[in-house]
DNA sequence: CCGTTCGAATTTTTT
DNA sequence: ATTCGAACGG
């Protein structure tokens, strides 16, 4: 996002002065280095390409589709395209437009990019995610619907915030109505290009009815606001194409050559501005792997590729299968997975490459105990010299799984980085801050506003009566609350009837506010936000308190400041609305830290994209993964099938799977069953004595109804599998970890509770099956 | 109007 | 276990 400063505006100046300095046939391709005789742009631009990889590359005109499966080298081509175009000259570089998943792969392209042009070319490039895309769009020509350009992006907690406050006005009970539900309506009916009043008419419920009511009044507060939500910066754009073709045939001018990334996971609002944009000349090419589709509840709508080929019958398909990431092991286990799912077009997928360490299962009794043999791994991998750190990753269906390792990994005192969970930016404190710079760049953003008064000393002596008084009078005026304070400086406005100690604080409040957005012109953004935290109070609460928890907010705060040095080229007025930008649309995941030797923790949803040489998947239980919420419905279960093979194949070498026979849950222990997806795996790749299926009898798949749960014969000498719960006499409890066949016997790998692992003879060890 | 305290729900994934 | 809202006392 940083390095799109100087462009971000798209102003057709940075154009003219890039056609004349565009380097000449030969400049972008001076690297090539050690070799003697020089390459010409197209070959070094196609060396090391496969057939399919080539084809993907060179056919630029037209609807294309490329179809690619884990590890095909997907960003390989899409870098590789972008090259092609601009080196054979059929394009120039701001004339390209890639869509990427996140912020971070936008970087990344950029920077392989770079490597093939030379970086001049490739920051002219436009790379983005569509919403970054959208906001510059918007900050352009929204103006034209109603959006200044300096509006705000509000996220997830302002969004619930809105939502909370048109249940009070509608006087509805937010526990009956819950909010995110609400919201997740309102999302799906943005996709939709439903307005309040279609939802009105369709409605079918009182619910229906609640949701337009809510929705109208959401939509009135964001409009009040100058605000939009992640949705409206897709749909006022798709909005504002539709009302003004000029605008949008400017852009189809400009942007001749369109690339899609993540193709399978973008909604019909992506898709309609997709097909906007390249509804004039056609140069269309998205990428994509329906089988990795796992942003459903994101409204991603999984037609949008299946049906491709239908909305651009002339299309060229191009199938990537071969996999250039993974042992045959691993391939062939991902393989073996999805295969299973219904809803899906068969596709091959295959690899080369040679064969490595069989997967692994880890049975373990505890999250601790997981975590412990995770780390335990981790360290014995480092320690003979088969990883670095920054090699490994632990992948997890949620957030809170994280936790565990964590602890175990402080404890062995190895490095790690966390991705996403509580992010930066949706810190208590750091929200405060941000609430006090939004509402400086945009002062009819109330909701900010309000945040700034009920948590910063600015709002001292400012209750929610007075607001209530400051927002009607506001109404009555046509302004915002803010814009009131600033009357109330100026005097030009009688004050509303409140106490005259009340007008008081609000003239001063007022005052406070002009001050700051004078300072806002003349100074960078970091000496703003300084003055911004201690004209508030903000900087005075954290900085003196005691409490090391507050103390560790203001550290998050000193760092705050240290991203918004980033903007001090530039006054705040310009700096900050660039950097609010930054705040609303960074990913997780774009806070990855590569370069450090660390091992990384992160969700399978984060983890896409990513590949690493030795993954753990940890928690792979029933009600984890698949996730309990998402057994609805064959779809969400072929989803979380999905998601379970987008882990698989994130990884290169060694793969672990683990799994808990019970997990502390809000508090509770609860007892967990391995996941069914693991009686999918080929027994010929996982290593022998840790098959997890046929051991523990469970229900059957939710369509079939319920299968016994009872094992049917119990021999006198149990038959001993690993995950299992038994008891010894001498050892007490314990849990069979492995189980190696031995000639009509059973060598048994044991994890006692009390004693240890041992490993014992089961026809003499007189083991006692529990359950 | 402000701060505290208690009770309750809450967690699936995130631009 | 944490966080959010309601209720209460200062």
């Amino acid at each position: 996002m940083l390095e799109e400063r100087g462009n971000a505006r798209g102003e057709p100046g940075s154009e003219d002065r890039s056609v004349t300095g565009e380097p000449e046939r030969g400049g972008p391709f001076q690297m090539a280095g050690e070799r003697l005789v020089p390459f010409s742009g197209m070959e070094r631009i196609l060396i090391g390409l496969d057939a399919d990889q080539c084809v993907a590359v060179t056919t630029t005109e037209g609807p294309v589709l490329v179809v690619a499966g884990p590890g095909s080298g997907k960003t390989r081509v899409l870098t590789h395209r972008v090259a092609y175009l601009i080196g054979s000259g059929r394009a120039r570089p701001w004339q390209i437009v890639a869509v990427t998943f996140t912020n971070k792969a936008a970087r990344e392209i950029r920077e392989r990019l770079g490597g093939l042009l030379g970086t001049e070319s490739a920051q002219l490039v436009q790379a983005g995610t569509f919403h970054s895309l959208c906001v510059r769009i918007l900050r352009r020509d929204g103006y034209r619907i109603g959006l200044e350009p300096a509006f705000t992006i509000y996220d997830e907690e302002d969004q619930l915030a809105l939502v909370k406050q048109a249940l009070r006005d509608l006087g509805l009970d937010p526990q009956r109505f819950s909010p995110r539900m609400l919201l997740g309506r309102l999302s799906r009916a943005k996709n939709d290009q439903h307005s309040p009043s279609d939802l009105q008419s369709m409605a079918q419920s009182y619910w229906d009815e609640v949701a337009a009511r809510v929705y109208e009044r959401y939509a009135q507060y964001l409009q009040r606001a100058q605000a939009v939500d992640f949705d409206d910066l897709l749909l006022r754009t798709v909005e504002l194409f539709t009302e003004y073709p000029d605008v949008l045939a400017h852009y189809q001018d400009r942007w001749r050559y369109l690339q899609v990334d993540e193709y399978q996971d973008t909604n019909r609002l992506q898709y309609q501005l997709v097909r906007q944009l390249a509804s004039g000349h056609r140069n269309l090419c998205v990428v994509g792997d329906p089988d990795q589709s796992i942003y459903s509840w994101r409204q991603a709508d999984i037609r949008n590729i299946l049906e491709f080929q239908r909305d651009f019958p002339d299309a060229t398909v191009i199938r990537l299968g071969r996999n250039y990431r993974s042992t045959p092991q691993i391939v062939a286990a991902a393989d073996a997975v999805i295969r299973v799912n219904r809803q899906r077009i068969e596709r091959p997928l295959w690899t080369e490459n040679p064969p490595g360490p069989p997967i692994r299962l880890l049975a373990c009794w505890d999250e601790q105990q997981e975590a412990e043999m995770v780390v335990s791994e981790i360290d014995r991998l480092v320690r003979t010299g088969n990883a670095r750190y920054r090699d490994i990753a632990v992948l997890y269906r949620i957030n809170a799984q994280s936790r565990s390792v964590e602890e175990a990994l402080v404890r062995r005192q190895i490095p790690y980085q966390v991705i996403g969970g509580v992010r930066f930016y949706e810190r208590k404190e750091i929200k405060d801050a941000l609430a006090l710079l939004r509402v400086l760049v945009n002062p009819r953003d109330w909701l900010s506003l309000r945040r700034v008064l009920s948590e910063t000393a600015f709002g001292r002596g400012i209750g929610e009566k007075t607001l209530l008084q400051l927002e009607q009078w506001g109404q009555r005026q046509q302004c915002s609350p803010a814009d009131v304070l600033l009357l109330l400086v100026e005097e030009r406005e009688e004050a509303p009837a409140l106490a005259a100690a009340t007008v008081r604080r609000l003239r001063e409040l007022g005052g406070e506010l002009v001050r700051l957005r004078a300072a806002m012109v003349e100074h960078p953004a970091s000496q703003l936000f300084d003055l911004a935290l201690e004209r508030s109070g903000l900087a005075a609460r954290y900085r003196d308190a005691s409490d090391p928890t507050e103390r560790e907010r203001w550290e998050n705060l000193v760092q705050l400041r240290s991203v918004l040095e980033r903007y001090d080229t530039v006054p705040a007025a310009e700096g900050l609305p660039l950097f609010l930008e930054e705040a609303a649309l960074v990913a997780a995941i774009d806070e990855a830290e590569m370069s450090g030797d660390q091992v990384t923790l992160l969700t399978l949803h984060a983890a896409k994209g990513l590949e690493f040489p030795v993954v753990f998947l940890i928690g792979v239980e029933e009600g984890l993964l698949p996730h309990a919420r998402a057994l609805e419905s064959e779809a969400e279960l072929e989803e979380e099938r999905r998601l379970f093979y987008v882990g698989i194949t994130r990884a290169k070498e060694r793969l672990y799977l683990s799994y808990c026979s019970s997990r502390n849950r809000f508090g509770l222990r609860e007892r967990c069953l391995p996941s069914h997806f693991l009686d999918d795996l080929p027994p010929d790749v996982v290593e022998a004595g840790s098959r997890a299926s046929e051991r523990v009898p469970r229900v059957a798949p939710p369509a079939g109804g319920h299968a016994g749960p009872v094992e049917s014969s119990a021999p006198v000498v149990p038959r001993l599998r690993a995950g299992q719960r038994v008891f010894h006499p001498a050892f007490g409890d314990g849990f069979v970890v492995a189980v190696r066949e031995q000639a009509g016997d059973q060598e048994v790998t044991v994890q006692f509770k009390r004693h240890g692992t041992k490993t014992l003879l089961a026809s003499l060890a007189k083991l006692v099956v529990e359950e």
